[in-house]
DNA sequence: TAAAGAATACCGTGAACGCGGTATTGTCCG
DNA sequence: CGGACAATACCGCGTTCACGGTATTCTTTA
């Protein structure tokens, strides 16, 4: 049990875990460790979710993703709906791409696998307290590789500015007779800006524009 | 100096990095880790680039951010593109949004601020070259938050199953009567669908249901 | 100075779109 | 059983688009 000067003190953490070893074994690890207390455990997330109804959300969760009933991820979701301030740290055994992903998402403030050492979870508490995200290296270079990919090539299709001008626009939803409008110049100039941007980027219509210029962050 | 050992069997690092002080405190530092060596350091890029044509590019290359002459995310992206196989690792005192952001999707496999301890930079080296990507946790931070955002908010509008379908034919740049034909229904089935999708979405195009999807990722 | 590119402007035509209607069928849920 | 909703289908009208032309003016660059 924990002792009052550690509740009022100490930083709360839940822990949402089905493992009972590995759960029982992270919690005596924070309940040792000065300035935490692991304050309630959980197998499940719908039990998570429903003690939030009643009592203060802790100021970090840890969350297995391989769970029995509801996903950690969609627990996760629901968790920083209801309390957007409590930091979630995963702890799981999954570091595929869609997971994390997922994960990152979700709303999730750090993201360990269940290898990692007692060390690196406590440490990992305080850089989370800090403002930090502590990640495990091989996950933390999943997410560099998904965010670069994700930011995509950036295609370079020697846009001239005013063309740029006219994409934008274009983006925005406005017909050519708008964006002739607000540029002040003839709808037969727009007309022929788009004829050369849809041949630059080799579309034929004003979606194909949007879908290109937004994939490939063209505007 | 290097001798002929390290040469063989350390792993080649090169540096770019302005402040003297700074670069011979790192080198000195490598230089006096077992498996890695300072090959070469520079003061701008386009040494390091000049040199990249007739050398050998290293394994792992220390970019400083803040340089004189060429910015050190435009050096990582050509570095990257003569070598992708080189990891770099971005060493420097800015940790704002838009270089952070700008440095991933140059294609840097870690982030280190400059007040990182010896300690923690050739730790930072052995995680490179196991495939992990070391992160201040501040940055990792800043990567999660500048990921979940741009992952963006996940409008929900509440379309049909078959709308969904319909939307990603349309965005795919199809016109009514293709989506009518993939799906072997009638031209004014989609109309239809259509009608209803441009209603939920509160928008009057093809490319403003294009824009909005994209941006929201509903497909 | 000549060539190249950017920005501007005009026209006509056939196709596609946006949107106002209306209507039938099937399924799920209270 | 009856309302709600999804999916299907049809029609017409006015608007907008895509794209084929051609052409002038002004920089910038070779």
């Amino acid at each position: 049990m924990v002792n009052r000067a550690q509740k009022t003190e100490s930083i709360a953490l839940w822990m949402v875990e089905d493992d009972a070893l590995f759960r029982d074994g992270v919690r005596t690890l924070i309940n040792r460790t000065p300035g935490f207390f692991c304050e309630h455990t959980f197998t499940n997330c719908e039990d998570a979710l429903k003690l939030l109804e009643t009592e203060d959300a802790p100021r970090i969760l840890l969350m297995d993703l391989g769970l029995p009933g509801m996903s950690g991820i969609e627990g996760m979701r629901r968790v920083k709906e209801l309390s957007p301030a409590t930091d979630v740290l995963v702890l799981t055994i999954y570091d595929d791409d869609e997971r994390v992903f997922e994960a990152i998402c979700a709303g999730a403030s750090g993201y360990l696998l269940k290898n990692s050492s007692g060390e690196e979870i406590v440490s990992a508490l305080s850089q989370i307290i800090q403002g930090g995200a502590p990640m495990n290296a091989q996950v933390a270079r999943r997410v560099l590789d998904l965010f670069s990919r994700m930011a995509g090539p950036k295609g370079k299709y020697d846009l001239t500015p005013r063309e740029k001008e006219v994409l934008g626009l274009l983006v925005g939803g406005l017909s050519k007779r708008q964006i002739a409008d607000k540029l002040i110049v003839s709808f037969y100039t727009i007309d022929t800006h788009l004829k050369n941007i849809y041949e630059k980027l080799h579309v034929h219509t004003r979606s194909g524009v949007v879908a290109k210029a937004l994939k490939e962050r063209l505007i």
